[in-house]
DNA sequence: CTGAATCCAGAACGATACTG
DNA sequence: CAGTATCGTTCTGGATTCAG
């Protein structure tokens, strides 16, 4: 059993959660679902530009990790179904405080970012 | 200017954010610091096992980003100290809102992973 | 002590074509 | 429709060595 405070465990939870929603699609994937369930073509349209095979994967690591459901409905066309678990609507606050972080704080570094590159 | 809910925007501050305390330590270094600066040794040492070159990249982004300064004393050896931001200080309350929610979580993602794999 | 330089392995992401 | 298969590129992180 993983205890708290940690931090040079790598499998320290807080790392395993930052890695999860720190790549492409993970975060963005989450927020599209939150307001209830999508198929695998509202998410890969409301996303824009991913290849099936990322968005796949993206969803599946959710799926094992407990935070989405897959739903698949033996129709034809096939109908697969992706929403949210409890756990997953959970983790809708932390993520809403960092992208409030974000947005207050984005034009701030990028001009952060310009004077530096301007010294350099 | 970037505006807010332009979740498609590659720009979106969301996105940049969530890449940079997504990376592998990053989000470490910022907590280490939040008691007060250190020397490029100390975070060596407080993070563990990482090579100079990704420490530095990781202070170098930091900094870049306005998060995080460095001051160089001319001494011999010399000295580097990195410290917080006043914006740096500010990324500790999301920082640790994510935190909270993943070392609350941990234990049901493992477990969901375990009863995943074992379905596959 | 603080890093810069170099080389390397693996992962992430993407484009495209194809299938039940 | 919802993927899988394949291939290729780019990025990240790591190990090691060297320098101011």
């Amino acid at each position: 059993m993983y205890e708290r405070g940690d931090l040079f465990n790598p499998a320290c939870g807080t790392r395993v959660v930052l890695d999860r929603i720190g790549d492409k699609w993970t975060a963005l994937a989450v927020l599209l679902l939150q307001h209830g369930p999508l198929r695998f073509t509202e998410l890969r349209d409301g996303i824009g530009r991913v290849a099936p095979k990322v968005l796949t994967q993206t969803l599946r690591r959710l799926e094992r990790d407990g935070l989405v459901t897959r739903e698949v409905f033996a129709e034809v066309p096939p109908r697969v179904v992706y929403a949210l678990t409890p756990m997953g609507r959970s983790l809708i606050t932390p993520l809403t405080t960092v992208s409030n972080w974000a947005e207050e704080h984005i034009n701030a570094i990028n001009t952060a970012q310009s004077q530096y590159d301007a010294t350099v």
